[in-house]
DNA sequence: GCCAACGTTGGC
DNA sequence: GCCAACGTTGGC
């Protein structure tokens, strides 16, 4: 199963929402390079989900959810549907991601505005290796 | 609050 | 079709 990355404010939509949900359609993409990203989600590939800077927490990754249907067309937008699955046993800070150096070239560190990606299989390595998932 | 990155718009 | 102006996003 792949794993994605989506990027969520967590002063309109935080994990904690999904959490309450259980599952929900993920319509906030705009973004053209955004939505291929969404076009080759398939249903049961994983997803993390990663909070924006706010006035209160530096962007952190805090919880891992899945993709539970095709991809679709709504209103001219590309979305899926996602379910809740559970926290990270931390929050991993887009900081020590940074500051290791290892993702350097992944669309996290590289594309701020970028809100929908592909995680590369060596960042799953790191989080379990750092006890995070 | 500032600013860099970047997407979009509109004049030519 | 180009590009300057402008708006928005997101990290700091």
């Amino acid at each position: 199963m792949a794993f994605f990355l989506v990027k969520a404010d967590p002063e309109r939509y935080s994990f904690e929402n999904l959490e309450r949900n259980k599952n929900d359609t993920w319509d906030w993409v705009d973004n053209h390079q955004a939505w291929r990203v969404i076009q080759s989600m398939r249903p049961g590939d994983n997803v993390l989900f990663y909070h924006t800077t706010t006035s209160r927490s530096e962007p952190v990754i805090v919880g891992l959810a899945c993709v539970t249907s095709e991809p679709r067309q709504e209103s001219g937008k590309w979305v899926f549907d996602i379910a809740f699955e559970r926290h990270l046993s931390h929050p991993v800070s887009l900081r020590e991601i940074k500051e290791s150096h290892l993702f350097d070239n992944w669309a996290l560190v590289r594309q701020a505005r970028l809100s929908t990606m592909n995680v590369p299989d060596e960042f799953i390595g790191w989080l379990k290796e750092r006890g995070a998932l």
